[in-house]
DNA sequence: TTGAAAGCGCTAACAT
DNA sequence: ATGTTAGCGCTTTCAA
């Protein structure tokens, strides 16, 4: 910028005001600096910008992977919102680690992101107490913040799951299996709260080894579906906790021939044709009623920490809708 | 800083040595930094840093749109690498927009990004050049750089198309349909080039009725396909291009009582279920083989531009070994 | 081992 | 309309 202004011969606030579109330059003052400026190839150091104005114009957004389906599109809602507001985002996958969350969430406000989008991995975030008290706005999406207060987006877990369940029973259904993700994942026990309910609710009782929590790895979703299909009294019906259980019950009931209905949460590609039914939750949504929440934040508007929650869809395709099997 | 400088009654240099961990500091002195440090909740300003050391430590992804399941994965393999060398990635979607592929690419060279990692949008690429020599290292990925010399990962589009289009031939189809992406994108082009490449190998003529490109929306990829269906002479076979064509192009077949082959390029979550045979490119491996090169050149490897082409996979399973249906 | 001073490239505030 | 000065928070250099 000194260089341009050498050469434009003029002062290092002119050369700033034209490369900022600012009021108060000639026509002729400008040209110069333009061209200064195409000869030198000079572009703004936003890094030195950033360490004067406070303000880098962006935002950091902490998931848990970015290559599952379910975040892509997340991601870019969030990023569209952020264009929008004339802000660049920056992407860290947690891999589902609470210290690799918090070493990406630090490293991110190091960096002095405006805002900060984070899908939990861990389940305290008091480390981040001090940075949202230096202004750093922090959103929670999927899954709450843990022992902090702060605004959150969540999807409907409980009751999506309680409908797909409820969904089962209407369908004669009185043996339903819940495969689900790990304990420690709030969605994952949201969801497992909604299946029981929905047993409740039809005044039935859960027998506990129809219920599997654990890894989402196809290893321990096959063997779990697999013990309760060869159980004495094999389910009739399997709710599966989110995409990845949904695609590997899926693979393990086409080898039966006995016809077992599934409902998985979460939507997947290619579910009408292989006739799935699902409870979908809108990841679009989530991501930019988030984003939203933060540039609101951003510009100003200064509201006690809220919670929203968005509501689920009870898709049906026809695994859903399968009668219990004659067993044995 | 200075604020935990004075705290501990140190110079500045001092603190910034503690917190840097360089050599240097009695252990004693260190824990009076250290309690400042966290009395004060101080956290270095890596902007500041950025300033002074003139490297980010972040690397820029310009990408198509991260939603694609298609670019999940190489987005988060970046990422790996990218973390491995302790930087962060800023991701972005062009849209398959030109212009917004070069706003973006700005952007991110005006944070000073170290590395630029780019899925081109549009075909000229010379915009870069002042920021290649002002030592941004560029990788162009998915497609080749426009009129720049620059390092390149990309699939073997050409030969994996005809590998796929000789796959159906060989069973025994003759009339084989191509449905791709907008004859502006290059791999779209070069899929069509294998295309036309098996047919000639196979001493077949190419009916120009049976090739479509163009906007890969559903709309449009189901009037191509019907169009080819309901032809006098209709396709026995259809060449998908990319993965969202294949999705809807799958649509199309299922609805049909003639059972019509598909070769599709791409793979897709649940393709085996369907037994969709597939051309797989592996897209973790195009981030992952990107990102080495762009670290290893920020590491002040000086080597000439270079290409480097991955192989594709073809994956049998079942819609592309059925054989010419009895048409009419 | 420690610290003072200079400066990275920019913008805000205040001249002129 | 234009320029000058100070300073954002850090690291580098060099001296103590």
């Amino acid at each position: 910028m000194k260089d341009v202004a050498a050469r434009a011969g003029v002062g290092l606030k002119t050369v700033s005001r034209v490369v900022n579109g600012e009021p108060g330059v000639t026509p002729d003052t400008e040209r110069r600096v333009q061209e200064a400026i195409e000869f030198l190839g000079f572009r703004r150091n936003d890094s030195a910008r950033v360490l004067r104005k406070g303000r880098t114009a962006s935002v950091g957004l902490v998931l848990e992977d970015l290559a599952d389906p379910f975040y892509g599109p997340l991601s870019r809602a969030v990023e569209e919102v952020a264009r929008a507001h004339g802000a660049l985002l920056i992407n860290g996958s947690s891999a589902e680690d609470p210290d690799r969350e918090q070493e990406l969430a630090l490293a991110l406000c190091a960096r002095r992101v405006d805002g900060l989008i984070v899908i939990p991995a861990g389940y305290d975030h008091r480390y981040l107490e001090p940075e949202i008290r230096a202004g750093v706005a922090t959103v929670f999406v999927d899954r709450p913040a843990g022992r902090i207060d702060a605004d959150t987006v969540l999807s409907d877990n409980f009751g999506g799951a309680r409908e797909g369940v409820a969904h089962l029973i209407a369908h004669g259904h009185r043996r339903i299996g819940f495969v689900g993700d790990h304990p420690r994942i709030h969605t994952a026990v949201e969801r497992l709260r909604g299946y029981r309910a929905a047993l409740e609710d039809a005044g039935l009782d859960v027998d506990e080894r129809w219920v599997a929590l654990g890894s989402t790895s196809p290893d321990r979703v096959r063997s779990a579906v697999e013990t309760m299909l060869d159980a004495p009294e094999p389910v009739t019906a399997v709710f599966a906790g989110n995409n990845r259980v949904t695609v590997t019950a899926v693979r393990v009931l086409a080898e039966r021939d006995r016809r077992t209905a599934l409902v998985g949460f979460d939507d997947i590609e290619l579910a009408d044709l292989l006739g799935i039914t699902v409870i979908a939750q809108d990841s679009a949504a989530l991501g930019r009623t988030a984003a939203e929440r933060l540039f609101r934040r951003l510009d100003g508007v200064n509201e006690e920490p809220e919670s929203v929650t968005l509501k689920t869809t009870l898709i049906p395709r026809g695994s859903g809708e399968l009668p219990p099997a004659a067993n044995i």
